[in-house]
DNA sequence: TATGCGTGGTTCCCAATAGTAACCACGCTA
DNA sequence: TAGCGTGGTTACTATTGGGAACCACGCATA
C-alpha cells in the first residue's frame, strides 16, 4: 500500500519503444515457446548438445523422465525440425538421437536460460521464502 | 532406416565438454523453467518490459489471458521476485505492476528467445507440416 | 432507481495435459 | 527358462490449465 498516486503514465514517460522487439506477432512466440518451454524438452536439448545419444541412454541421462515422456518428448522435438533421428536396422535396434542446425541454433538460448536460472538461483529461492512468509 | 552402423561413440569423438555449461545440477534449471517456460508468464514479462502497467490494462494488451490467468500468472511472477507491486489505496484501486531488476535480467534472455521463434517459425511450421504429411 | 462500467480480484468447475505402471516383441546371455 | 537390453505402445490416473460466473465498491448515465 501507498499513499501517494504519481500515475503510471507519468511512471511510463520515456519507457515506451525500449522493448519494442520480441512483443510484435504474440502468436508465433507462444506458440514455438509451448514446446521450448517444456520441462523434458530442454532437458533433452540439453543433453543432446553434448553428444548424439540413444534412446535408452537418454532415459538415463536425464533424470526423473519416463519412458513414456521421454518418447513423447523426442517426437515433439523431432516433429519440430530441433532433433534428427536416425534409425540404424541392428539387432536390437539403435535409434541416434542428435540436434539438427536448427536445434544448435536453440541450444545457445537454452543455455544462456540455464546458465541464468543457475545465476539467479539464489535470488528466486530468497524472493520465494519471503513472499511465503509475508502471505499464507 | 539407415544399414551402415557407424557407432554413436565414434560421431561423438571430441563433442564432449564443448557444451558442458548450463547443465550441471539439472534440478534449478528444471525449477526455474517451469516458470519461465509458462506461456503466460513470457507473454506478461515482454509487456511489462515496455511499460509498468496496471491489471486490467495487461488484460487486454495480452492477447486472450482471461482475469483468473493473469491474476495467477503475475502471483507467480511476484513470487519468484521478477514482478514488482505497487498498490495504491485510490478508489477504484490502483496496481502498478513492473519489471524487478531481476525480472529485467530475465527479459533479455526471453526477448532473444521470442526473436529466436520469430526468425524460426517458418521452419519450424514447414517441419511440422513435412513431419505430419509423412505420419499420419 | 436501476442498469451499466471500470477497478481488481475469487470461486467453481470441467477439459486437457502431464505422467506412471504395465505390457509388447525381439534376440542374446547366464 | 529366466532375465536383460533394444525401443517403444497402451491404459489409466493425478494434476494442472483455463473459462464462466460471481464478488464489492463507487461513479456515471438514463
Amino acid at each position: 500500500m501507498k499513499a501517494t498516486t504519481r500515475g503510471i503514465d507519468e511512471m511510463n514517460a520515456g519507457v515506451d519503444n525500449c522493448v519494442e522487439a520480441g512483443y510484435r506477432g504474440a502468436f508465433p512466440v507462444r506458440n514455438i515457446l509451448d514446446r521450448v518451454g517444456n520441462k523434458w524438452s530442454v532437458m533433452a536439448v540439453l543433453r543432446l548438445g553434448r553428444r548424439t545419444e540413444r534412446f535408452r541412454a537418454l532415459l538415463r541421462a536425464v533424470d526423473g523422465i519416463s519412458q513414456r515422456m521421454l518418447t513423447v518428448t523426442l517426437r515433439g522435438l523431432e516433429r519440430d525440425g530441433l532433433v534428427h533421428r536416425d534409425v540404424f536396422d541392428t539387432l536390437p535396434p539403435t535409434v541416434a538421437n542428435s540436434l539438427t542446425p536448427t536445434g544448435l541454433s536453440l541450444l545457445t538460448l537454452i543455455t544462456a536460460l540455464a546458465d541464468w536460472a543457475m545465476q539467479h538461483e539464489a535470488a528466486v529461492k530468497a524472493a520465494r521464502a519471503e513472499y511465503d512468509r509475508r502471505n499464507g
